[in-house]
DNA sequence: TATAAGCAGATTGCATGCAATATTGACATG
DNA sequence: CATGTCAATATTGCATGCAATCTGCTTATA
């Protein structure tokens, strides 16, 4: 193995010990799963970006085999393509994919205010008091952080509910709504409104689950307004190409 | 390659041609994947037991790769737990992974009742009435045969939304759910009543949207309950170890 | 006998090699 | 000049091999 015998670039110790503490995942599949996951996210790979194993295996000192694996891990959660004998691509929704996405966050994010409502411990309650000031801290001066947090802050919700299915379907929903507003989205407008966020924690703690899941309705319905109902950016080759070509028949 | 010779055990065309029609998936590991699935939902393989990658490729004549990939698709499905270094098990969900799923699927289908309630066109109407009517017939005489077809008239009602993510999730769920079923429910109660499917599905038609929608909830929630309720079976080693922990300490 | 150390077998983690398939450009042909 | 065929290249699909890790058994020691 000439090849592997150095690649650990982090200097962090990668392996994970036998003392009882049950630290992350040691696998590098999984950290390049994360990095890449963490890059589609954050933009620096535009949808539709061809991914070839080769090229990851390369730049993280792995092989195609790990490569492989975090492109199918991804292929799952919807943030890449995986087209059979083509490779992968990340992924590129249509604006009614974008829409359908947003609609099963909705559902999803309508779940969770429904199960905490009035069932909000004092140490929670205060936790997203918490969450919220720094929010609103953010929002002034550091508009990625801002961004960030706002996520954060439904994710946040989520994993209140103690039910990991409905956590792992929000993260991977709230993820491609990212990739979506990428795509869609006006360059940067800060997508969550704090006071929305304020007054439905302050539903949920008074108890008053249908009107939170409502306001939480009409929150997400506000941030999938201002991105795809305003924005009529064509997406892909196709829709461009598409277009230039009606154009050119009427010329 | 001595052993990949032969391993077209069911003698039927296993490529994808190029035409135009888009055949299914002609690689390996979707099939195994797919089988193994069925194995899991169908009970053949009980849930905690072991899946060794080298076991999953012989009986398929493929090589750990497959079986490796498979496993890895199943995990993210919530049909199998990967325990790193360890293996592969089928997913063994405790009694309270179990209510969180079905109140996920709950609100999943929620969602699709929503969506449906007064946007079914004629087509639609009548298949859904005809496999009304088929699951009626099939009640009555096969049951394994009932429980196949009111599963995929959930199904069938999610495509109906063209919400592929939704899709996608409540197939995931309802695999989960057989799973919870198998493990807590007690052995064959069709578990859907089909009275209540006709009384939903007369409620979209006629555009009653939260009607149907609490319908549904009521439906779901009258499957849960009676898995989930009744039933004490403890389930995990863990919690049978744990009750017999509290009691050593009690004693 | 009970506990700990050490060894052997089994199984995964990962890398690599070869064959299969898709895409691109060259070339021939109407 | 347009179109169809074919070779060259790039990239995936899959199998296999080796090292790392886990498990259980055996053996040494108090």
């Amino acid at each position: 193995m000439p090849k592997a015998a150095d690649h650990n670039p982090s200097g962090t110790h990668p392996k994970r010990r036998k003392t009882g503490t049950a630290m992350k995942t040691p696998t590098r599949t999984e950290k390049v799963h994360e990095a890449l996951r963490q890059a589609i996210i954050e933009q620096q790979l535009s949808p539709g970006a061809r991914l070839p194993e080769d090229m990851i295996g390369d730049s993280f000192g792995t092989s195609r085999t790990i490569a492989r694996e975090a492109l199918l891990r991804l292929s799952v959660e919807g943030l890449v393509d995986l087209m059979p004998n083509r490779g992968a691509f990340v992924a590129n929704p249509t604006l009614d994919e974008g829409r359908d996405i947003f609609v099963v966050r909705r559902g999803l994010e309508r779940m969770v205010v429904l199960q905490l409502a009035g069932n909000l411990n004092a140490t929670q309650i205060t936790e997203l008091r918490r969450m919220l000031d720094d929010e609103e801290m953010a929002g002034a001066r550091d508009e990625r952080e801002a961004i960030r947090l706002a996520g954060e802050f439904h994710l946040r919700l989520a994993e209140m509910t103690g039910n990991k299915l409905l956590v792992r379907y929000l993260t991977e929903t709230v993820s491609r709504c990212s990739l979506v507003l990428t795509i869609y989205g006006r360059p940067h407008s800060v997508d969550c409104g704090i006071d929305e966020h304020r007054q439905i924690i302050e539903a949920l703690i008074a108890g008053q689950g249908d009107k939170a899941a409502d306001l939480m309705d009409h929150h997400i319905e506000q941030v999938a307004g201002r991105a795809l109902l305003e924005s009529r950016k064509p997406k892909s080759v196709q829709d461009v190409l598409s277009s230039y070509a009606s154009r050119l028949s009427q010329g």
